[in-house]
DNA sequence: CTGTTAGCGCCTTCAT
DNA sequence: ATGAAGGCGCTAACAG
């Protein structure tokens, strides 16, 4: 019942300690044929399970990754972590996953706990709020990638969506289609929050190269909360929008819960087009046009960036930030169409 | 550069090893204030991160536990998932997740792995084939919780859904409606998964006692790869079903692209009530009828039992099976009625 | 109140 | 080819 160690092992096989280190290492290359099958035996017997932990103290690695995501509710977060779960796990590494929230102080506090832990690195979807400790990280070496956001002035590699193509692709998809009041909604960006300000910037910069106007009225970025309420006054406009991006899956939600309860047409009375994939997409009423981001891709990029570091080789790639496009997913919820009679009830 | 350790703390402040131990540890009674103050400042100069490694091999616990869940891709994995993370969260512990992939193999490695990492408990989605495994943890004391599934002659704790009772509020709605030929689908039940048969006996009781005949040819349990196949030959029976249980998202997913397909009205030609909840369930078209899980009541029940055993209070409940309530969401897709003209398209 | 000592379980030279 | 000894960083009696 109690606990087999390394020198029960030793005892039960008539060897010493490091002789089952040895093996356990796979360091058989002097080990005798009979010795070794002792140990394996002892092993079976004993039902012994090397202890991680006194290793990891050893070795001064623990395969072990942490990811601390900004908002899990995103389900583009959930497919990365999932991506980037499974690959790991390939090398062995396991992964502890934290959700800071939205809340810089939460996640200095993960940062804190995981590297007390020893993970072997972090991958993070920075809040924007802990350069202190970013640039601690840094210092010490400390294997670290951000994902979605980055922050400036630090050379800590960044995957992210080339936000601005983004919401240009969604923009022009409208615009084919023949709408010209797009309105662009967006979560808050008192933070700074990257792809938030860059695809606010791509929209604005499309509407121009389309020679369409930018109107501020058109530019909500609030918390969720606030959003219904910031919709409700935008339709109130004499010039009401006639499309809309929601720059996220979140927003998006916001949206199609304010058409389902103004009874409003999608997408006679509101086109709307989202950024970022959302699940079943194809099953809303009209299916849903989206620019989703490619999630394995960009999981393979940060675990392949945060491996390299672990293992000590640090010539990573000269551009610190690194971008994938978005791809259009070109459904129904965009057009402009006299023939589709969907109403919400 | 090199990481500070305990030693180089005591250094600093000029005081031992031990004193600094006792200051982390929050045993400030016998310590003077001038002590503690010192001690604090050294940690805050030296940016001291306590070794989390190091101690959890001399107190034998890790504030850590693991979640095995046999298939991330049901939608109430996920959602317990996220739930015990966040309860466990508020105690100090960490979680680390893995996805079995619905193979034994992997589930078995998975158990090995954490049980080397010290993981203190393990709450478990098992796939049912690793009975030696389970006994053993079980001679161990090892903490451990099932969810979602069972398996007999195990003295574990269960969390579950009271499937039988699920399956009948479907049936229940569907028989309220009007509809007589119900079938029933789940995925593969070739490993006695504990739901997919429970639900499966609650459908054959719930038709019975409502007087209609149990068909075999309605009850349809295959791989999801399958799906489509077996409903395709389902729907070529003279006597076709016109509404179909779905018991799980999965296979609702399943259903819901073969009526796509075949340009099925649900709910005219074919009605749908699904168990599991299913996101977004009324964006779509029509709105989904389910009978959904209490996920963050079983994720607090699941996080209670194990927490219990990690700190050793043995007093579990006599009841081994905890079930759970399942709750009927009435929206659309059930109806048998005229006045809806939703079209896939 | 604080320091000394002895582990926790494993790995790693360095002898033998 | 195998064993002895020391150490990883921290905690926990036990002295003093």
């Amino acid at each position: 019942m109690k606990k087999v160690t390394i020198s029960d092992v030793a005892k039960h096989a008539g060897v010493s300690k490091s002789t089952v280190s040895q093996y356990l290492n796979g360091r058989y290359e002097y080990m005798s044929e009979r010795t070794r099958k002792k140990i394996e035996f002892s092993i079976r017997e004993l039902k012994y399970r090397p202890n991680i932990v006194a290793r990891s103290l050893t070795k001064k690695t623990t395969y072990t990754i942490g990811i601390i995501v900004a908002n899990i509710l995103h389900y583009f977060s959930t497919q990365i972590i999932r991506n980037i779960e499974q690959l790991f796990n390939k090398y062995g590494f396991h992964t502890i996953v934290c959700n800071a929230d939205d809340e810089p102080a939460k996640e200095r506090q993960y940062i804190e706990m995981l590297m007390a832990k020893q993970v072997d690195g972090i991958i993070i979807f920075p809040t924007g709020d802990n350069l202190d400790l970013y640039q601690q990280m840094k210092k010490l070496h400390f294997p670290i990638v951000f994902m979605d956001r980055t922050i400036e002035g630090l050379k800590i590699p960044s995957i992210m969506l080339h936000n601005e193509k983004a919401a240009e692709m969604a923009v022009n998809v409208l615009v084919d289609n023949g709408h010209e009041r797009i309105a662009m909604m967006t979560a808050s960006i008192v933070h700074n929050i990257t792809p938030r300000i860059e695809r606010i910037e791509g929209y604005k910069k499309a509407l121009l190269k389309n020679g369409l106007n930018v109107r501020d009225e058109y530019i909500q970025s609030v918390d969720i909360e606030q959003m219904k309420e910031r919709l409700h006054t935008m339709f109130q406009l004499k010039e009401r929008p006639e499309a809309i991006i929601a720059a996220s899956d979140r927003v998006l939600i916001e949206v199609l819960n304010y058409a389902k309860e103004q009874q409003l047409n999608i997408p006679n009375d509101l086109a709307i087009v989202a950024i970022d994939d959302v699940p079943y997409a194809s099953f809303f009423t009209p299916t849903l046009t989206t620019v989703s981001q490619p999630t394995l891709q960009m999981a393979e990029k940060a675990a392949e960036l945060l491996l390299l570091q672990i293992k000590g080789e640090e010539k990573l790639p000269r551009e610190r930030i690194i971008r994938f496009e978005g791809q259009l997913n070109e459904r129904e919820s965009h057009k402009k169409s006299k023939d589709l009679h969907h109403v919400f009830r």
